[in-house]
DNA sequence: CGGCCTTTTGATGTACTTCAACCCCTGTGG
DNA sequence: CCACAGGGGTTGAAGTACATCAAAAGGCCG
């Protein structure tokens, strides 16, 4: 991946160095640095309250393809994303596979908090995570009414974002589910400080397969003819939007 | 409807006839008598908490295609279905519609409160509902955490629900949608004191292809071919489940 | 350079859609 | 009482968007 795309992955570039590779658990002294500060849950806390929040969290690293947590896993943890992307999938029995979303720093992974995780969790680009006791977590929320009521909207916000997606996969063609993911992702990105250009892709394309409900074969051709029809240029791990309207128009509404 | 059937969606049949027809807006004196009482959100406060909750919330009826809102309008208030059936869907610009869900007695709709609803809800069946002003629900959950708390227990089912429902668009055929569909609608159904046999579908075939991502004609014949396999008995405005076990197996995991 | 994996591109197959006809109700009016 | 119109549902024939199969064309790292 180009430094120009991972900067949009990785807001503050620097912080990485600032934790020993793979740590297994550093505590973690403040949020004050945390460059998920101004979008994630967290951001219900006062400063003054987040005392009690980084007690209980602790820094965490991931290398692309080691995973959080994995379907079925006693679920003892809830996770903040502070850097990287990961990918949240379900497998069926037979292996066929689809991936629920692709979670960007300040995303939340937890909120419907079941004996057992229902999903997998895995790095797709190096990640950083602060991760809580789920127990912790949730006696916390109990004596914070914020952390409550904001856990509350992440989690309507993410309820919104699923029935986008049933939409999508239900009454959308090929092309258009490919428009459409892009428009999503690239509004996401620049939210978080990244251009509104270019769209860091940092998954495979079976990944954006299995998130799309379709087959490699068929993202790889609508994206060629994209790219042929100049509404897109493909670039490493990414595409650079060229004709934002068009892409809008193929989105749809 | 057969008058069984109808008792699946109507726990206590008797209660349509405790209101006007189309009273417009009933003021509730308690919530003694509601049918959603131990499945609802409702449950979480104690019965000395219902007097603030039975002050803000109405009784209403819907007739059949009877909208309770539509998708665009002001998100001014939240609801409680109490019995009867309801489709929630979201229509494209160009005509094509999804539906996200089926809505039965202890669903509750607003958990995404934006300042307008994203989608249409509309009553299938008879509808009984218990509305509530959304600003004044608010502000009682403000003051209540354990209504909090049951709320975001409620998103978060709704969010797996969600989620499995996009697993199920996005990798699953057509007879395994349907199937699983069904396992699922009766296990709602079944959780409400319906029979585990007898599975109502006061819905169109049209619904049900919106809701499944498929054409009306793909539902019939999926439908079709389980009965003639002896898996399913197609009875009025509902099917019997002959062989639960293979409709499991077509379900799959 | 060569092995390996991902991506792209092409040829063929198929599950589901589309188009079309017919059936079966139920209601309505002569 | 029957005629018939109209809506939902089923079934059949033909079409198509996407999947599958196959192979070539990059990247990446030894």
């Amino acid at each position: 991946m180009t430094a120009a795309l991972a900067a949009a992955l990785l807001p503050i570039p620097a912080l990485g160095e600032r934790f020993r590779p793979h740590a297994a658990a550093t505590p973690l002294t403040g949020c004050d640095g945390c460059p998920a500060r101004a979008l994630a849950v967290c951001q219900a806390l006062a400063d003054a309250e987040l005392d009690s929040f980084g007690d209980i969290g602790d820094q965490q690293r991931f290398a692309p393809k080691e995973a959080l947590f994995r379907q079925g896993d006693e679920a003892d943890a809830v996770y903040t994303i502070t850097s990287g992307m990961v990918r949240l999938y379900r497998l069926l029995s037979d292996g066929r596979r689809q991936i629920l979303g692709f979670l960007l720093p300040g995303d939340f992974i937890g909120l419907a908090p079941d004996a057992r995780y229902a999903s997998t969790a895995e790095a797709v680009t190096p990640v950083s995570v602060c991760r809580f006791d789920a127990r912790a977590y949730a006696a916390l929320a109990e004596r914070k009414p914020h952390l409550l009521a904001s856990l509350r909207r992440a989690a309507a916000d993410e309820l919104a974002a699923a029935q986008d997606h049933i939409v999508l996969l239900g009454r959308r063609s090929a092309e258009e589910r490919v428009a459409a993911f892009l428009v999503a992702l690239r509004g996401r990105l620049a939210r978080r400080g990244g251009g509104a250009v270019t769209i860091a892709l940092p998954m495979s394309r079976q990944d954006l397969a299995d998130h799309l409900g379709l087959t490699i074969e068929t993202v790889s051709r609508v994206i060629s003819r994209l790219a042929r029809e100049r509404t897109l240029l493909v670039v490493p791990d990414g595409v650079r939007v060229l004709d934002a309207p068009r892409l809008q128009a193929l989105a749809a509404a």
